[in-house]
DNA sequence: CAGAATCCATACCGATACTG
DNA sequence: CAGTATCGGTATGGATTCTG
């Protein structure tokens, strides 16, 4: 969420690698499974195109559209009070 | 989410029963569990008070009340779009 | 390129029983 | 009342290797 990871689809179709790339250290498998989840939801499209080397892209749907609202609030609030959070944790580490 | 659970903690301090009543089928453990970990991100205070019976009160810090704004903004679109979820996923089910 | 397959370690949750 | 202790099943994530 502090990386605002949910704003790569926010733009125009992206594919498989144009995803993973930015996320670093998520692996393969666990990018495909959320985007089955996403897929399964309704949140998400997958298109795949028949062609050598194969292409795959992915976007919003309406559905999935509505939902950056929401996300952007989480994101702010994380923004703006992630130092407290640490502050907290570090402290109750104690 | 949907049931708006955050609220329990919204008004006035709460005792561990007054919040695992109406969440129902939460167990003690898991109850204790979050709660915990909202203490340690110091969301929620926990004040024991030296009675007998023995009386404990959680009660949203600053902190936790600045997280309500957005998780309303969770719960809002949850209830705006349960019913296109739910018809996305039974429609992938088959 | 876009993944699938496998293995392993942990995290998390539910149920149950017990205690200061 | 407000938990703790224990057991067990499942879900989830990382690392690695392989494939159409």
């Amino acid at each position: 969420m502090d990386r605002e990871d949910h704003h790569l689809l926010a733009g125009r179709p992206r594919r498989f690698s144009e995803l993973q790339v930015p996320l670093g250290s998520v692996t393969p498998k666990v990018l495909t499974e959320s985007l089955r989840a996403m897929c399964r939801d309704g949140l998400v499209t997958r298109t795949a195109y028949d062609e050598i080397p194969p292409r795959v892209e992915y976007e919003l749907t309406p559905l999935g559209r509505s939902l950056l609202e929401p996300m952007a609030a989480g994101c702010a609030w994380n923004r703006e009070h992630l130092a407290e959070l640490l502050a907290a944790r570090t402290a109750s580490a104690r």
